[in-house]
DNA sequence: CTTAAATTCTAACAAATGTTTGGTTGATAA
DNA sequence: TTATCAACCAAACATTTGTTAGAATTTAAG
């Protein structure tokens, strides 16, 4: 599948396409990392690009998403960045080349160029945006429960589900960051504290014995679910019954 | 530091290697993975080398170390080993270039390959090597403890060591699969299941209700362990105290 | 010293990498 | 029609990668 001979223009156009399905509606986050050039301190580009045509790298430059054929536009990109996530969370960062990425796009090399910067600032936008939509995730999931072994539990739900879902621009990125480059590695820390907030209020709601450091119970219990795609086998157990069995052995003290 | 200029032959010799210490005295576990050939579906080399002369990668190929001559060679590719060991926990092992080894051990790329077959079957000996010295190391923190969670939780700080004690062969390569070409990693699994016999057995020796699924506990606890350095942060907590956390909050029921 | 073996260097190789440049296409609007 | 512009291609580029071949050197044995 997917030979690349000709069939319209270019020798292979839009083709290859159709199997993509977006679902995550998610667009209001910083995505302004590929657009100001000196707001990151991840691989400056020695020469300076001359560029007069606008490409889509400055999308929605002007705020609102109001501009004639902008629709479009962050469609291609939203759909890029989708098969970019994908392959990163399989391959990882260093083992994705930005060949991969513009095959699995339909796309030549240099070609991926007109949509993004480069590949680090590429991976930091994933990044972000796979974050921020857990976050929004999680957040949702919590929606309407008091009891603080539940919200756990529905929070471990939906972290598995977003860990074990590749396919979607919420993927296991979130490990793994040996094997990206040192200039990114900072930036991704960063706002993965800004994530790991949610975390720390659930625990903090819990009735934890005194012994237990509440910290140490959080870290351990992220390291958990952000490995799941590292240890999780299809088939024994669903996902929500994997949730009920952290959180059963988590639980302190047992009532 | 680690300037490499002329100083005796070639260029550079046998400096900058004096700042290692090697400590582990192992040495009994299967490196036959470089010398046979045909032992292993990693990579097969395209050419077959032909080289009469007996190089150091099949070294021990007569069984017991009584070679005469064998006490340094052993000795460097141990040292080898150790530092493309350390290099691979640091950045993973695409980002571990054979020159960066190289460079470390005071050698040039090319000369590295009249110690090692290939980077692939470098990296598999160094993984089994550590494998096989860590069950021993945990194998060695049991002996005498009959109490079940008093030899969970020496396991867990034995396992803790290993994980964070980067510059010996026992190291975090266990995790960052996702970074390893597929070739090798069927191999690695197949060496890590039978690491986990150690953990099934402790997990089987607990009193857990019922309602605990023993599997998963195990799971879960190993995963903990093995992506200890990317959560582990020095000086709040040592590593007996995160060890005894770990197993009071694993513990069920609390007695 | 001579000789052979062990170890490292020099120098390349092909392949893969991220990235740039300038041209080409198709659609839209004047 | 013509001009414009977003989107893509084609072709290269400079590096870096794993790896090899053969020559040079060191080490040990006779």
């Amino acid at each position: 599948m997917l030979s690349r001979k000709n069939t319209h223009k270019y020798g292979h156009s839009c083709m290859s396409r159709g199997v993509r399905f977006v679902r995550t509606s998610f667009s209001g986050l910083d995505s302004r990392l590929l657009m100001k050039r000196s707001s990151l301190p991840v691989a400056a580009p020695k020469s300076p690009r001359i560029r007069r045509t606008k490409d889509a790298r400055s999308l929605s430059e002007n705020g609102k998403p109001g501009s004639p054929g902008a629709e479009e536009q962050a469609d291609r990109r939203h759909e890029i960045l989708e098969i970019a996530a994908e392959l990163f969370a399989e391959r990882g960062y260093r083992a994705t080349s930005i060949r991969d990425i513009a095959e699995r796009a339909g796309l030549l090399a240099g070609s991926l160029y007109y949509h993004i910067r480069s590949k680090e600032a590429l991976f930091v936008e994933i990044h972000n945006t796979a974050l921020a939509a857990a976050a929004m995730r999680i957040h949702n999931a919590l929606n309407g429960l008091s009891d603080p072994w539940e919200r756990l539990q529905a929070a471990c739900l939906e972290m598995l589900e977003i860990q074990l879902n590749a396919g979607s621009l919420t993927l296991p990125i979130m490990n793994n960051l040996r094997s990206v480059p040192e200039t990114v590695r900072d930036v991704l820390i960063r706002q993965r504290d800004d994530f790991e907030k949610i975390f720390r209020e659930l625990v903090a709601a819990l009735p934890l014995e005194s012994d237990i450091d509440a910290n140490l119970y959080r870290i351990l219990l992220l390291s958990l679910l952000n490995s799941a795609d590292g240890w999780f086998r299809e088939g024994r157990l669903s996902r929500a019954e994997i949730a009920a069995q952290i959180v059963r052995i988590f639980r302190h003290p047992k009532n």
